[in-house]
DNA sequence: TCTCATTGTAAATAATGGTATTACAATGAG
DNA sequence: CTCATTGTAATACCATTATTTACAATGAGA
């Protein structure tokens, strides 16, 4: 069970396109050949980051910018922009309601595993973009 | 997104094999009864927890009994009796390795959400089964 | 205004994995 | 030996992810 492959996809075209800034113009074709993958994808993608107010994309010329400084993305705000607001686990609907444990096992599991989630969310809060971009270029 | 039942249903099994130790024999009828789910399922869970050392299930007689005290039991071991240890992240095999970000994604997110992983795991493991029973009992 | 590369989006498809269910041989206490 | 139960295989169904084709809408530049 793991996380699809969304936000890693939705991380490296944010990198690619602060990379790339003034460089090349980042389309979808573009960005598709260096996540190599479908440019559907990465346009339903840019679809997202776009509604999340994370970029800005050019219709009909082409190109995406971003809408913040690198150092102000988070890997937070890129997972919600992707990924459905849910439950990190799913607790089964209808437990017996005549047994203590049926009864009970969602409140019991529930908050606690919220707990989990939020600090999970607060991990990826750590994690900014420019980070990663500065990674990137220590490495050349 | 999210994590199957598998977890939530082991945790539930685990606690009914708990409070009901000595009044009822928690055979796996008995416990999908209280999870209302097909007996099948438990009898695989229970085999996932039982090679993982959490219970002993009595083939032929029936009945499946908590090989340790509910306070040593963490939600951390029964997350991994049933989840696979893998990646909390697929991270796309075939990037570009002509690209500076396509060739370094896997090293800039690899380590960065292996430590997200470790710190879910390390929530999970300050959760005990008794913390959960006990608040079972309190609730009655 | 026309052109054209590009975006936005729908639809069809395939692949994967979780869940449900049936069936039956193996087990082991009484 | 009996019989309730476990262990396990096989199958089917469903939801979701991922892939791909197709095409109307967009909008800068000629």
């Amino acid at each position: 069970m793991q996380f699809s492959f969304r936000m890693p996809v939705a991380v490296q075209i944010l990198l690619c396109i602060a990379k790339f800034d003034g460089v090349f113009k980042t389309t979808s074709t573009f960005l598709a050949s260096s996540v190599n993958i479908n440019p559907v994808i990465i346009r339903n993608t840019l679809g997202q980051l776009k509604a999340a107010g994370l970029v800005k994309v050019a219709a009909g010329v082409g190109g995406a910018k971003l809408t913040k400084e690198p150092k102000d993305i988070t890997l937070k705000e890129v997972f919600q922009a992707v990924e459905e607001d849910e439950d990190l686990f799913h607790i089964q609907d209808n437990p017996n309601p005549q047994c203590p444990v049926g009864r009970n096992i969602h409140r019991l599991l529930g908050s606690r595993l919220s707990l989990v989630k939020e600090h999970m969310l607060s991990d990826f809060a750590d994690i900014t973009l420019a980070e990663l971009l500065d990674d990137i270029e220590k490495s050349e």
